[in-house]
DNA sequence: AGTATGACTCATT
DNA sequence: AAATGAGCCATAC
């Protein structure tokens, strides 16, 4: 079942409930658009808990538990390396999703990272 | 219940 | 520039 959020005027949710955090973590990333990737960091910050950018890369973790509806290919670390590739079926499984969206990907490094850099904390403001 | 760990990031050394 | 410590907080053991 779902935890409503009890302030939904704010983006930071209410952290001291359990689930929210994911949830909208989750939110975040279905929001990104094709061609586009973000960052844990980002989202971690969006959120309101800017230093727990490795809750974000666990919740992309629990993601595939619940079972990944999440564009998870598309959150990279802040250097826009996939240090996450490691966790999709196969080593260049995340790579090639990105690929197929437009993004190049060069030594698990995402060509451009700037260019295609989506920031929640911009184009959800 | 305490410790270790992680798809991270930042400050310090 | 590279290594280290610290903060983050839910899971796993």
């Amino acid at each position: 079942m779902k935890k409503k959020r009890s302030s939904s005027e704010l983006p930071i949710a209410d952290n001291t409930k359990n689930y929210s955090f994911f949830e909208n973590v989750w939110d975040v990333v279905r929001q990104i658009p094709e061609g586009r990737v973000t960052t844990y960091g980002a989202i971690a910050n969006y959120l309101g808990t800017k230093s727990s950018a490795r809750m974000v890369g666990y919740a992309m973790n629990l993601n595939h538990a619940i079972s990944a509806k999440v564009p998870a290919q598309r959150v990279v670390n802040r250097n826009g390396m996939l240090s996450g590739k490691a966790h999709f079926g196969t080593p260049t499984m995340m790579e090639e999703l990105l690929q197929k969206e437009g993004i190049s990907v060069e030594k698990d490094k995402i060509v451009n990272f700037e260019k295609v850099f989506w920031d929640p904390n911009i184009e959800l403001a």
